[in-house]
DNA sequence: CCATAAATGATGTACGTACCTCATTTATTT
DNA sequence: AAATAAATGAGGTACGTACATCATTTATGG
């Protein structure tokens, strides 16, 4: 015979069914000896709630957002695209992911967007923004309306309620750090780190823990500030062109953004060093070309079907109160060099 | 109004609900001219069947079996973990995992145990085996009874039927090149290359793809021919010793096969060269301690939750023959170094 | 045009759960 | 002990699909 049914739960706990959907459900108007008589028999028979008939019976409807910034870099358009996939693949699941997009570095409109979410409209939001004392406080009060929250990609350590559906990191920023050390062999000499922003934390946590193995491992290279090209191809350029002109014997760039094709054509127009190690951050078709011709010679990155995937799971999972799996969620920190380039090209749109 | 059901189907076709039955489920006596019909109108308002509840009428139960080798190592280990695990998720889903273990180098044995599944207690197997003659026909006979196949972690090439979950481990091979190129240096000097058997499919590409990578990018490195372990101690000892006493500078050692415990371990007993880069496959608890202290350099894994979850996708797509998603059941290839070591160590018992 | 076969329709039950209503039993208060 | 409130039971309908039975319509061959 295959699993308890609510059948079997009532029978053995010596109630009627209505008694036992009463508990189940948390209706109310159970006495407390019933309620344990109940929980005991679901321990004693290892009774677990069908959720596709409980779906099903209650033609549930998981509406889910995605709130992504509206850049048009590649990382950010193949998160698009996942999410278009995935929204196929759940038409069974009923589950319906919306996306919108709100200007990256507006907080207020951030905040302003999410506030106007309501429970009518929506159960579950991924959020990907930086992290900013407005979008921190709109993320607190979803949960008075009861949406579920995750904090997709970029961290938002101070909202309680977001589950960070992303990669560590500071690991990330230290794995960045062990490569370059190794690709730059005994040579010495100025390495450089450009990011869009500091003020996102992702930035901030992978510098940290890109600083704390070069200062471990490779103290033979002068590590420069970090530079910000806040998404703007002109100052890019400039600073660039800057950056080069003052630096003396670059033998190491690290990217800490993604859409990093703006830079790299800036730090193209200045000459790459001859032996210049580069690494940066998600493997988008620009990338994968970099990687491929030699430019770039590592690509930390995430994978972008995984992390869209993992979202809807733990959304799904916090507005139906039950538990995931959490070595399913961890989202891996992978390497990419030249050598294991994942061939498929078309499915993920790189 | 929510997803089209077989009501809207036989409004918009035209037939009814029976004549929509018959023709999903192929019961024939349905015209072709009907068939057409209900085709274009599937076509027409974009049906999908509902499978939960399709599941829910049929009280389908999907039993499936893992083949594994008799071996005590720890990635086979991992992988009975993983698969335990995913027997508890998946009780929703009416899925039942269960494991055989079978004598990893007796292929006579292996095709005896694939012969005696018969239909009527198992509607889909995943294989991990070395690909032999024996083997090959036994996977080929369970086209015929109707069982769905998948080769699990070790490709069988030549069973048409068996659709492959793993990593492409010629591409593996050739990142083990990269990094062990990478890794020493300008060094010049002697490569070992280790495994159990020539046998198995996967040491025959690894061994491919870093060959290739060798010859391309680090000819300066004397790579000898793999030495075969038969997972043997003694065996292990006696040659490991041997090879140490004749090979002069030893740079590097690539281990080409999982359960490297007592390789590492006559490794050791004969002394690590000094600056000895060794790179491993399978993260373990025994490769994340050697990556924590400094003997192994890299270790280039696969998910192990991964591929058993994706096996398990696979195999109930083909027993509803019903389609994947391609790029989720993609294994990665996955570097893992000191720095992107996965925190995360109890959920998945390393 | 009739007999027969083939195709289709109509209808009911089942799966496991949710949710509703109404009747009945049990406990609590006065 | 009676009046009231609280707890429980009994039963139905619904979700979308599978599967079975029997009646009815349509096509086919003689």
């Amino acid at each position: 015979m295959g699993k308890p049914t609510t059948k079997d739960l009532a029978r053995v706990a010596g109630v009627s069914l209505a008694t036992v959907d009463r508990v189940l459900n948390r209706r109310g108007g159970v006495r407390q000896a019933t309620v344990d008589r109940v929980t005991a028999a679901i321990k004693s028979i290892g009774y677990v709630r069908d959720i596709s008939a409980a779906n099903l019976a209650r033609s549930t409807e998981y509406r889910l957002v995605f709130l992504l910034p509206d850049h048009e870099d590649e990382f950010t358009r193949m998160i698009h695209l996942a999410i278009d996939e995935a929204n196929v693949s759940m038409v069974h699941e009923r589950t319906t992911v919306s996306i919108m997009r709100v200007p990256a570095n507006d907080p207020h409109r951030i905040a302003q967007e999410i506030d106007e979410l309501s429970t009518d409209q929506v159960d579950g939001v991924a959020i990907m923004a930086p992290e900013t004392a407005q979008v921190r406080d709109a993320i607190l009060r979803l949960d008075a309306c009861g949406i579920a929250v995750v904090a997709f990609v970029s961290n938002q350590p101070n909202a309680a309620n977001a589950y960070f559906v992303g990669i560590n990191n500071e690991a990330a920023g230290r794995t960045a750090g062990q490569l370059l050390a190794c690709f730059t062999g005994e040579r010495q000499g100025a390495v450089r780190v450009i990011t869009e922003t500091m003020q996102s934390r992702d930035s901030q946590e992978r510098r940290l823990g890109f600083d704390a193995i070069m200062a471990k491992h490779a103290s033979r290279l002068r590590v420069y500030p970090s530079m910000e090209t806040y998404a703007d191809a002109a100052r890019t350029a400039k600073i660039v062109a800057t950056a080069w002109r003052n630096t003396p014997e670059i033998v190491g760039v690290y990217l800490m953004h993604h859409g990093i094709s703006e830079t790299m054509r800036a730090i193209e127009a200045q000459g790459i060093p001859p032996k210049c190690v580069i690494i940066g951050h998600e493997l988008t078709r620009h990338t994968r070309t970099r990687l491929v011709d030699g430019t770039m010679d590592a690509v930390i990155t995430q994978d972008v079907g995984h992390l869209v995937r993992s979202s809807i799971r733990v959304l799904k999972a916090r507005i139906t109160q039950i538990g995931t799996v959490a070595s399913q969620e961890r989202i891996r920190i992978e390497i990419i060099l030249r050598e294991n380039l994942p061939e498929d090209i078309k499915t993920n749109g790189l």
